[in-house]
DNA sequence: TTCTCATTTTCCTAAATGAGAATATAAACA
DNA sequence: TGTTTATATTCTCATTTAGGAAAATGAGAA
């Protein structure tokens, strides 16, 4: 299937390992993957697609909204690879961040995060920064 | 010190690849390593340098040479990502005809082998093919 | 000191990569 | 049927990277 330098290079960039890690406790469909890291849908979407043929994600069609996971049924390599993130990942800080940011996320109807971004203005969640913000989350 | 993503790097390239696993038994000289590659000793040197900063290898100069290996002290992260590689490595087929080589290259003097080396021709070993030569190792 | 030489660094080119804008696709819904 | 919309793909563009040649470094030898 993937080999280990393929896998290396899907780790290899931070905004991927922000994904995978995203994916990592639960599925997770684009629109709240976009939310999590201001970067254009366009760019989230290559991202998941090189760590979907790397192995290390995999997609779910429901509907129009797609869902990213970990694999069901990893190789050997790739499940060791996913531990090995899991292991490592929260020593990073913008990895804590990552993870208050989902719980906002998660506390929002995806329908509406969807409705918000295709709105424009004002996403509910303060991307990449502390939860500082009024309105939302109380 | 180090981080994922560093290490990742470190590791999807598959020469960088190669030089770490030839490393993972025993200390090498980077004309050992040269050997084995056959790129430019700059480009091995380049390399060899990206796993020196990503903690995946140490090096120890004796002389005008210097030895690569395996870090004495790995950090947590540096040691399960060694680990990951000598669970995986072996099932590349590149990886086993390179062990076969290594062997080659251990029966050889270094000192032979730099001089054949800065004399440009013959070198002993048949790189990256299989053992099929004769006049040196006999 | 000067010479030799194993290795590294510098400089340059070509290929790969990440980014967004624009476009395409596919699925729900009118 | 057409429209809307969540996601994917295409097309540039800027940056990074791998590679070799050549120069630089640094350590032993003469």
């Amino acid at each position: 299937m993937t080999d280990l330098p393929t896998i290396a290079h899907a780790l290899s960039d931070t905004t991927r390992l922000r994904l995978l890690i995203a994916c990592l406790d639960k599925e997770r469909c684009v629109c709240q993957l976009v939310e999590l890291i201001d970067l254009s849908n366009a760019s989230i979407s290559k991202h998941l697609a090189v760590l979907r043929s790397a192995g290390l994600l995999e997609s779910r069609k429901e509907g129009r909204w797609v869902h990213y996971r970990i694999p069901d049924s990893p190789t050997p390599i790739i499940s060791d690879a996913l531990q090995m993130v899991r292991d490592h990942a929260m020593r990073d800080e913008q990895i804590r961040a990552d993870q208050q940011t989902l719980a906002q996320i998660d506390a929002i109807d995806p329908c509406d995060l969807a409705r918000m971004q295709r709105e424009g203005c004002c996403t509910p969640v303060q991307k990449n920064q502390a939860p500082i913000h009024s309105g939302v989350s109380r």
